[in-house]
DNA sequence: CTGAAAGCGCTAACAT
DNA sequence: ATGTTAGCGCTTTCAG
């Protein structure tokens, strides 16, 4: 859109349809068409009289009419969770994964006072080519359902089935990283404040046990039940600080658990990294905040939003529904270093 | 949506439209348009069949096909800004405020690979009957083109103006009650860390000047240049902290900012509230959070939500766009207290 | 390059 | 309570 619409001092009578543009440039409407879609068919100085025509009437197509007539809509919906700072993620750079490739985002948000179902639904009516769902918390039988409809891609899920397309972190290797992390620095004594129930916290847990016995460090195992809030961190904290040989080190669940680690330990007088080492989950926005420089795992998002688009792509054209894990990578910042104990430890 | 479809093991071959549904259960298009909508005009047993026929095809009414015949969608557009948690609560209060008006919400997002002008022109498209727009950052002038094609409600935004709804929160009000909250409990050497250009920084700040004025504390104004981000509050605070006579109470910009006060604060041994008290500004989620405890100035973003979505509707119906002013109130919570010099200071 | 004809899937007036 | 007749604004197809 250039320029205001000079006509109508009265705003919102009628807008105008392409047939007025057609008859304002003295063309046909098939004509205003092929120009406003901007395809081959049309002389230059026709298309630029009827597009300065169009401008001067405030025509703005209808995206209504323009998706009923072609038999695909080409968009892909994507459900997010509104408060998931992470979901805004994901849809940022899958705006970004989708640009170029003929194909429009649509997003349907999920919130306490709107349901996925209504959520996913309202993306169906509207006859979206694909669903993306970010961490849909729907039973399987019911993404199954919703799949005769479109395909699907689901973020964040384990389950696997033939009939929707799967992408997930890899929270094994994610763990593992970051246990190797410390242990390279020379901590022996490394903790675990978990995520308890929250999806992908077994994993996780899993993975911290099986790659501390895979280095040695079985004795040293130290699971903390912890949560994915700041409180759950402060909590499992206060736990550490009260032992009589607190750990060197501490991989949270994610970093909203980590920030009440740190904030614990700041009030507690515990030095980060000094006397503690901190390694967050996730790489939220605020790990990288100057006064913060949490080390913490990052999960990749931009190639998370890249396969979700790419996989919902493949599966309008025919594609087989597939699995891809994403591999997550460490992020070493300041919340880490070698332990003050490193002589007296060997 | 009800049960699975129990049609189509191959999925996905041609979705069902009304006429097949009105074939199966041997009645016409119309009426079960009439069912679709549950509008009168069928008896209780016709529809109780032809739902299940459309039940059992797997139909799901097209809603492009609809909206393109209704002459209006019933579609209210949002623009909101991803990564905004206040807009996140502002959509959500906005879906709460539009359920039972028979309007729908519709999201689209601003993000750094989606302008404004992008997400506006794409709910014309779709004949939104009314947009709201979350903090715009375009100029009054292409807020007014836009304004041409569909009612507009800016949320945030200062200018008045005759061809748009405006709805914001009372930044005078809110700082006065920061201000005299803090005198009440014995403040006197109370500073300002401000939001520098930021929207809203401008009257907060003047209304920090004028009610410090107004309270006989002209000569403890102290108004320190600061920001909107946590860094900004972690400078501010250790600006304070470096003086001879450090104030006793400390408003910021907002909730962000006093996190970084706070964290400062946590670094340099300074006991919150004993010996500084803190008043942010926004009520964000964090403020909240149990180990926060921020007393801070909520913006109540219920009322907002409503305001806009009821002059959206009240524009859609032709009323002129009104200014509506909601006011803000203070949350008292952890981090402010009376002064530990309330003695010395009188 | 242009025009004529058809129809996407639905709703809105009317008729009956 | 049901059927008939139009057409929403656009794209598609095909003939000029």
């Amino acid at each position: 859109m250039t320029g205001a619409p000079d006509a109508s001092p009265t705003p919102r009578t009628r807008r105008p349809t392409m047939s007025d543009v057609a008859r304002a440039a003295g063309v046909s409407r098939q004509l205003v068409s092929i120009i406003m879609r901007d395809v081959p068919g049309a002389s230059p100085e026709t298309r630029a009289r009827v597009q300065e025509e169009a401008r001067r009437l405030g025509y703005l197509p209808d995206d209504r009419a323009r998706k009923l007539r072609q038999q695909s809509t080409k968009l892909i919906g994507i459900t997010f969770t509104l408060h998931q700072a992470f979901h805004g993620d994901v849809v940022e750079h899958s705006y970004l994964a989708a640009a170029d490739t003929g194909y429009e985002l649509t997003l349907s948000a999920v919130a306490a006072s709107r349901s996925e179902a209504v959520a996913v639904e309202a993306l169906l009516r509207e006859r979206c080519d694909a669903v993306i769902l970010l961490a849909p918390s729907s039973p399987l039988e019911t993404l199954h359902e919703w799949a005769a409809y479109a395909p699907l891609v689901t973020v964040g899920r384990r389950e696997q089935t033939d009939r929707i397309g799967l992408v997930r972190s890899d929270d094994t290797e994610g763990m593992e990283q970051a246990v190797r992390h410390l242990a390279q620095l020379g901590h022996r004594r490394i903790a675990h404040i978990d995520g308890a129930e929250v999806s992908g916290a077994a994993d996780r847990r899993a993975s911290y046990r099986a790659t501390m016995r895979r280095l040695g460090l079985a004795e040293h195992i130290d699971l903390i039940p912890g949560g994915p809030s700041e409180e759950d961190g402060v909590r499992g904290a206060l736990t550490l600080f009260d032992r009589p040989a607190p750990p060197s080190a501490v991989i949270t669940f994610n970093d909203r658990c980590a920030t009440g680690v740190l904030n614990a330990a700041a009030r507690a007088g515990v030095k980060v990294p000094a006397e503690l080492s901190v390694v967050g989950y996730d790489d939220s926005r605020p790990a990288g905040l100057p006064h913060v420089q949490l080390t913490t795992v990052s999960q990749d998002l931009p190639a998370i939003a890249r396969a979700a688009v790419e996989m919902a792509l493949a599966q309008i054209e025919g594609t087989p529904p597939r699995e891809v894990i994403v591999r997550p990578r460490l992020v070493v910042r300041g919340t880490t270093c070698p332990p003050a104990d490193t002589q007296a430890a060997q």
